[in-house]
DNA sequence: TAGATTGTTAATCGATTAACAATC
DNA sequence: TAGATTGTTAATCGATTAACAATC
């Protein structure tokens, strides 16, 4: 039974974290089933991909409304335009890179080519070897003494930090000062992930391989 | 009160994931007072640092039998101590590295010289440009085609991929038919940690932007 | 209609937090 | 001794799983 219209919308009912983190993973397999021809799928046979159960399947997509019909299961089609209504919706976020070596360019790929969601306004660095070159995706480098002006007049969503942890956090009174509100921060191999001051995701590689190690030699 | 003696082995009581993965950011805290010269601590201090609660922060530590004093608390130096010789232990885990382009440089880079606890024992790549290069670290870039050989003779503990998804997907049979049970892929800017086919960590670079782009979106 | 499978509520499980006795 | 703070047990909270009525 469905609920009624004042739940139904993604804002009215609050949904939990694991539930979101959850989102992309259910997209990338419904996108490949789609891919394959496949029409209709059950929530245990989602289960069975995404190494869950069917329980959670069905109470996940409740969240937002539930996109199936009893006794038939999910159109595939159905599943992935809602799935991709929710994550990247009609507008898509601006970012801007700060930091155009070697792990800043492999991400200006991904982030102006892969990612979905997402619009790469402009790059910037300190380096006068890099300023004023142009990425591969089209954006030239800008001086970063250029990024608070560039911040203030055009209110990016997103900053991408692929700089030192030290330079990082000369830069980071800059953004939050010019009202930019989100960061992805690769300083030293850290993936963070912040929004308003709250760590959505936090996987700073050392401590993957820290956990790693523990878990190798506990075994 | 401490714990007796068959319980304060790390292996005898099975220790939770969440907690296994909070020890390397308590061992970041940790050296950061060590380093500034800090002797002492309490649970509370650790906690606010963390942004978690004291009752945590014993909670955990008191999973490997309890390093602090009562009406004490924790000295920093036994504390650092412990928690290295839970995440290093003697024996550093030996790691081969497959794809010596721009990430897997990077990667090489931060496996050889930061990262504590592993060895970098060899590197892998296809292309002729890179075979017979040598790394920063002084490893020697080898063709891939020795991987297999490699492997069944110093069979490494973990297998780092820094190479796109469908190579990754090529290499993966010959590693574990040579007898390799961890995998950190970095595949498409994944960052999955992989031991004996169980994920111990998964983040999709991809899912990470789709994840925050939903919450931002319905902030 | 009978079978299948969802939507939804209830039960279980596990992790976090609170409380307090032990003790430095 | 009194104050502080741990170690440890108990209470709470939230997420996952199970169960089942609704219904295609």
């Amino acid at each position: 039974m469905k609920k009624d219209m004042a739940e139904q919308t993604p804002n009215g009912n609050k949904v939990s974290l694991p539930v979101i983190k959850r989102l992309p993973k259910y997209y990338r397999y419904i996108l490949d089933m789609y891919s394959n021809g496949v029409v209709k799928v059950s929530s245990s046979e989602l289960a069975r991909m995404m190494g869950t159960t069917a329980s959670q399947v069905r109470q996940d997509f409740n969240c937002f409304g539930g996109f199936g019909q009893q006794g038939i299961g999910y159109h595939v089609d159905v599943l992935l335009d809602e799935i991709a209504k929710l994550l990247f919706s009609a507008n898509s976020l601006n970012a801007v890179l700060i930091g155009t070596g070697r792990l800043g360019r492999a991400i200006s790929g991904y982030l102006s080519s892969e990612a979905r969601g997402y619009h790469l306004m402009a790059a910037f660095d300190k380096s006068p070897d890099e300023i004023g070159k142009k990425l591969q995706c089209g954006v030239v480098v800008q001086n970063v003494s250029n990024l608070s002006d560039f911040c203030v007049q055009n209110h990016p969503d997103v900053a991408v930090l692929c700089i030192p942890r030290s330079a990082a956090q000369a830069v980071a009174p800059v953004l939050v000062e010019a009202g930019v509100k989100g960061y992805w921060n690769f300083s030293h191999y850290d993936l963070s992930v912040d929004y308003e001051g709250v760590t959505v995701e936090n996987v700073h590689l050392g401590d993957s391989l820290m956990s790693l190690g523990y878990r190798v030699r506990n075994l």
